[in-house]
DNA sequence: GTGGTCTAGACCACA
DNA sequence: GTGGTCTAGACCACA
């Protein structure tokens, strides 16, 4: 029933994990525009969490424009350009891509190999949700 | 001219650092194996950094079995079957590969789009090369 | 009253040692699963040793498994499995028996007479907890 | 071909290593007394070892009364006590013994086990030279 | 308050 | 000369 879910001993911090959980869901869809999110202390009770981590993720979510600050209001999904949204998320994936290629060439693996690889990687997930 | 390079700016652990980039030049076969790597003390001057901090880099290397320390000799490339060290190739960018996709899923995109935009990014590091 | 005790002059590093004391505690069921255990700093105050050898000591201890780190938050005895704990508990004791076994054999001494000493040398045990 | 083997990459130090190796081969009666030992000259060069290293050896083997140097024609096997080196044998495995026994409490382990344990892997061993 | 990283420098075992 | 261990002390990210 939760919202959102962490993995406090990944090794990632929590902040971070609710970051880009959060960005995804914006970047998706699955928050509308304008929509509220659940209170910093909603989450930090529903996760166990201490307040001040929820709150780090919203403040960064707010500085890279995903979500509005209403004061006393709380938090709400900002209204973005569609475009906008669409390029940020080729950039990172674009970002993903270029490490990928690096480390395979750094590891004498050409690039028709690692086409070779995604691909089937993907039909393979394709297949797991039939 | 040094055999290694890190930046110590980047937020990433220089032994990380360190780490990871011997682990490639293994697995990429830059090293041979029973060659010997420059001492603790010579990579630490180099890059003006404390032993230590190189130290634990190779103690790392030598816990995943990529390193053979041979006692009062300093460090030396594992002998290390061939197959082995291919199959962890795979499994590391198996891994990366995973996770674009994941993310590809999260954000509404699908495999069709990946592909493409991978199959661009190795022509253009491609056409960067020539 | 210490919860940890080491020997400094045992040639043995201090890192090892705690580090095999804590595991036994951990597979002897002395820490439940989920416990925390001492911080860093704690365990340095009371055994007048640097934090960074403590520390040492519960990474490896993170890195096989025992115990978990929650961010911020300290280390914690990991979620094990009862069965595979007490596999280990075997193969620690089994590699420690083959050594005896092979030493033994190696100075003529045949399995009848380890036996017989390593049932004596119980007894005594026993008797001197009476 | 060689007399004495090692594995420099064991972690275990090359002399203690043959240390303990001549030790077992005097106290088992494969040397006989007065019997020589290769030159420490022809161990180093056999090994491809630091003869300093072999030198540390058999000094040890000295001090503790297993060799005997003869100025200018090399190391020869002690005269010893039948007795006595059977009490060294002995002494060598009760230690051990005591080790395990120590281990096995500390994980919770009873003395029926343990000699159960025994019992079981000398009987697989003996199978095992069948 | 928690652990992680790094430095500067010392001392040690091993070869 | 090689790596291993440890200290004292600093600074950092995270919660």
């Amino acid at each position: 029933m939760d919202q959102f879910t962490i993995s406090p001993s990944s090794g990632v911090p929590i902040y971070k994990q609710l970051f880009s959980q959060i960005e995804r869901m914006v970047l998706n869809g699955y928050f509308a525009a304008g929509e509220h999110l659940p209170s910093v202390r909603q989450v930090a009770t529903n996760l166990e969490v201490n307040p001040m981590t929820v709150s780090k993720a919203y403040g960064l979510l707010e500085e890279r424009g995903y979500l509005t600050r209403l004061r006393g209001k709380g938090m709400v999904v900002a209204q973005r350009d569609e475009a906008v949204s669409q390029q940020e998320k080729f950039k990172m994936l674009t970002k993903m891509i270029e490490e990928l290629l690096t480390q395979a060439q750094q590891m004498g693996i050409n690039e028709q190999e690692i086409i070779a690889l995604v691909t089937e990687n993907a039909q393979k997930d394709k297949k797991s949700k039939e």
